[in-house]
DNA sequence: CCCTTATGTAAGCATGCGCTTACAATGCTA
DNA sequence: TAGCATTGTAAGCGCATGCTTACATAAGGG
């Protein structure tokens, strides 16, 4: 199945005289380590945690395949870090009146900061597949999911604060994934409005049940 | 990886007297290809498209595994065929003011229609990896919201109504792929009630934005 | 300078996969 | 009963995958 450009660019190992156009790059263990998690990231992102081949993670990270192995262990192991790399930080960093409109935003930009809606793209395709995905994205919504139900006063207030982390996923997989239009293309701060004011009664509301 | 029980029970061809425990199953065709089906719907909602096994699916329905060629061509059309199956009618019988809660209602039931949260199971879990599975939901998804839409007589009514059904998906996400409690386990009436409360404004007022 | 260690490389192993093929059994029709 | 299309079966082909191994090359301390 889909036979076609693989072989793209491996490495020049002999390919000529390596004299101007690429110096045979200093050996960087950490260099090597932080090439082959951003192009993970990339093809984790776009094709999902089975479809993604070790061997054109390693291509497109100018890599030799077994160093990958050597770094990481195994290809689960790969996909664990890459989830894990800057996950909690805006969790940490954000107060917590702000932190579900500050996600929403992160889900709905496409090219603000290239890791994060990269990594909900991580998180979303890998669901179905990997059983280290699941986990991972468990264990962090359950964080967020914490947080969010400290603003509210009501009884079940982690059930509703993981139903607004439910909407979020949502709306970032009919974007990112599904691409449903008009919501993949709509403006950010329209759909802001609307989850925002949706969401208030249940966010910040007394149990009133 | 997972080479534990997959030998678990093929089809006894020559293992014995074939006299009372297992008669030589009449040749039918349509009961074949239903138990095809039935088991690829299992399958695939247990493990999603690509870790599910052309092999595993024969050997659930007690089938030789040709056969699954035979009928079905490729395991992309299986899996085209086990969406396609039951995916409309809850759409055709059910008045459009209703439609959204009990979609809902089915998303959140878990044994109720053994095929309904199954089939979004397979959705969610091969919406990653199969080409086809977003083309699908999609299209699914735009019907939905089209009937959705006309709820409400505001501008973006579309976009709404996709919203409101981004949050069902995400729903679905949580409660059946990620399990993430008290979610999964929470009542459907509370769930319910809580986001029928949130949408109210969403999906029935004007365009007051 | 040599020797050890860290880093990079080439080649391939073992396996499970989707799918095909060649063939046997069954039932229908003439 | 003979002929034929349909249904079921056994075996395996070709291939891409994750991962391993045996080996080169560079750096750095004695």
């Amino acid at each position: 199945m889909d036979t076609s450009e693989h072989t793209r660019h491996q490495d020049r190992p002999g390919d000529g005289p390596v004299t101007e156009n690429a110096p045979p790059r200093p050996r960087d263990a950490q260099g090597t380590r932080a090439r082959i998690l951003h192009a993970a990231g990339a093809v984790f992102a776009e094709r999902g945690y089975e479809a993604a081949t070790v061997r054109e993670i390693a291509g497109r990270a100018e890599v030799n395949q077994a160093l990958i192995f050597r770094y990481f262990g195994s290809k689960q192991a790969l996909l664990t870090e890459v989830m894990a790399q800057g996950g909690k930080e805006q969790l940490i960093n954000t107060p917590a009146e702000r932190l579900f409109e500050t996600a929403l935003r992160g889900v709905l930009t496409k090219g603000g900061k290239p890791g994060t809606d990269r990594l909900l793209a991580v998180y979303l395709r890998s669901i179905g597949s990997a059983d280290a995905a699941p986990e991972t994205v468990r264990a962090l919504g359950e964080e967020y999911a914490a947080a969010l139900a400290a603003l509210s006063s009501a009884d079940d207030s982690t059930l509703r604060a993981q139903l607004a982390m439910a909407w979020l996923l949502g709306i970032g997989l009919m974007r990112v994934v599904v691409g449903q239009e008009p919501l993949a293309s709509a403006e950010p701060d329209e759909i802001c409005g609307h989850v925002l004011t949706a969401l208030e009664g249940l966010l910040s509301e007394d149990g009133r049940e």
